[in-house]
DNA sequence: AAACATCATGGAATCGTTTCCATGGGAGCG
DNA sequence: CGCTCCCATGGAAACGATTCCATGATGTTT
């Protein structure tokens, strides 16, 4: 077989000039008869356009870059879903990288996204500022995604309204009479600072008094998350309450309350940020904060694509959440464990 | 700012001619202390080289495709994971996009990709043999991952060894001593034809008389699922196993047993295929067959990219599954619901 | 010392588009 | 009938890289 059909080729095919040929395929004005004529030799010919050729001379691949920590982490996936819904739907496609929360990693495909000419990136960002920083020098346009960057202000964001949500969580939890809720919370320094600092402004308001030793950190892993649970339904087993910050986290606090035989919500209620599909599945369903990642991922999208004018103005974008109330989390009994 | 600095700026800056600079970035042989020069006078302009002349002069994008159904599906997720590893590895970025089981839409991503250029496809084909084969005409490579066309059998593929994971399960659920087993299976004419056929086959050998209304199919859905398990377990309260084909039907038989109050695995044992994170987290943590999702992805890459000598070559590749024993399933008890 | 092999380097063509500009023809108007 | 205006069309110059080829300068061998 040939080599694949150019536009010269469509062009002598069909008796013409190329730069017909190119009003064709990209709507400058041609005659009807014209126009057939050049479809058809095109459909002869297998012709397709290069994005390589028009992006050269554009000077822009009609692509966008999405990174996000990790695709199989089930809220990232939806994030990345609702990016790729907004894409198709301007026609841009979307190159997808994942950095595994390690910032150099991060950097390199920054680096690989500027070769290829992306005409932005959305990014849910997992490390260094300075990075970022440089980053956003070089490249077109970066937007956030459910998560920002303290040392980076500007940078257009979307985020969930998570402090909301952990808010409406704490107050749920105490308006069953819950005093010693425990908060399962994320890395010590890491932006998942949020929704602790929003835990320790609702407990405040409420007039709870907070123990420090009910606030334990993980890193984002499996393991590492089920370790802080286990420590702390042992030290702690006056818990009344978990609060998980996350969905793996929440995992971990029923796998730990079920290794040590406690009953959910009987024993110690349990809920968790970010309404995964198991939540439903597990027995009792869980008591958790939604919030949408497609939502997040389209609008991010729709900002860096649609809006570059609005981009950044008035600061991130903030998504709604919503308390979905499960079995989970029962009243404070008076007798217990 | 300037518009972004290119090959020739460079050049300039360092006194060069833009062969050299073209040399240093992409290995030819150049003196040290030109090198430097270059580099240094690249560093201080930014200079990234741009991957669109670069690929309209060599032919190839230096990325590839990935169409799968949905990235959302745990499973798919992993795949794409395992597609973006090896990717990476082998320095290929990776067009992403979700064809949500609709071949137009699919054939419509394939098209762009094509123009895109990308250097080979990977694809969970949804529907249309007759736009794949077209694909694969005008596109330099396709392989297939996780299913198959049944009318293109010389399209390399990598799948996991699902007719052997059904067999597993079947001879595991027929040893607990079940006798009236139901498949929960997927769309009648679509390609989980795969294991339906092991599940009749095990059955056959096991010398167990099938029922056919025990077999029933269903789009792949949560509705659908949901309502075909609750169909299936209403119709029939004498099953005492069912075998969902697929996560979403492990997941509809679960719920629907719980809302018929029937206890899992006392009055039924439920197993599936898919070992997905809930299955661990479910009450009592469910039986499945384990395929990495990861390898597949992995696999399939580097057959694209690296083998594309052995590509569709002896069939596809078959990947291992595992049984994974959990709680769900029990022997089957004398006195039932 | 002469001839030759080796190597770093620059010039120029090329990849496949888009788009500016010039050209030519037909229609509309006075 | 002649002028203008408009529109369809083609030529040619970018866009930013790679790479073949020629050239001049080294270093090596006899």
């Amino acid at each position: 077989m040939r080599r694949t059909a150019t536009i010269k080729d469509v062009a002598a095919a069909a008796g013409v000039g190329i730069a017909t040929v190119s009003r064709v395929f990209s709507g400058g004005s041609v005659s009807a008869a014209t126009r057939e004529r050049v479809l058809a030799a095109a459909g002869e010919l297998d012709y397709r356009p290069s994005a390589l050729g028009r992006g050269l001379k554009l000077r822009r691949s009609g692509g966008i870059g999405l990174i996000v920590p990790d695709v199989t982490d089930p809220f990232r996936a939806e994030l990345v879903a609702g990016v790729l819904a907004c894409a198709r739907s301007l026609g841009e496609h979307v190159i997808v990288d994942a950095a595994h929360g390690d910032p150099d990693r991060e950097a390199e495909i920054v680096e690989r996204l500027v070769e290829q000419r992306v005409d932005g990136v959305i990014a849910v960002p997992a490390g260094d500022a300075a990075d970022w920083r440089a980053a956003a020098r070089v490249c077109s346009s970066v937007v956030f995604a459910d998560r920002v960057l303290p040392g980076l202000p500007d940078v257009p964001a979307v985020l969930a309204d998570d402090a909301g949500g952990v808010r409406a969580l704490t107050e749920y939890l105490a308006g069953l009479g819950h005093r010693r809720i425990a908060f399962l919370g994320g890395a010590p320094g890491a932006p998942a600072g949020v929704r602790e600092r929003a835990f320790r402004g609702a407990l405040a308001q409420l007039g709870i008094p907070l123990e420090e030793d009910l606030v334990v950190a993980a890193r984002p892993s499996r393991d590492a998350a089920y370790a802080a649970a286990a420590g702390l339904l042992q030290r702690r087993a006056d818990v009344t309450a978990v609060l998980a910050a996350g969905h793996l986290l929440g995992e971990a606090a029923v796998l730990v309350a079920r290794e040590l035989d406690l009953r959910v919500p009987a024993d110690v209620s349990i809920a968790m940020m970010d309404d995964v599909a198991w939540a439903e599945l597990c027995d009792p369903p869980l008591t958790a904060v939604a919030r949408s990642g497609h939502d997040i991922g389209y609008r991010a999208c729709e900002l860096l694509l649609r809006e570059p004018a609005r981009r950044g103005r008035g600061g991130p974008v903030l998504l709604p959440t919503e308390l979905v109330v499960r079995g989970s989390c029962g009243p404070l009994r008076p007798s217990r464990r």
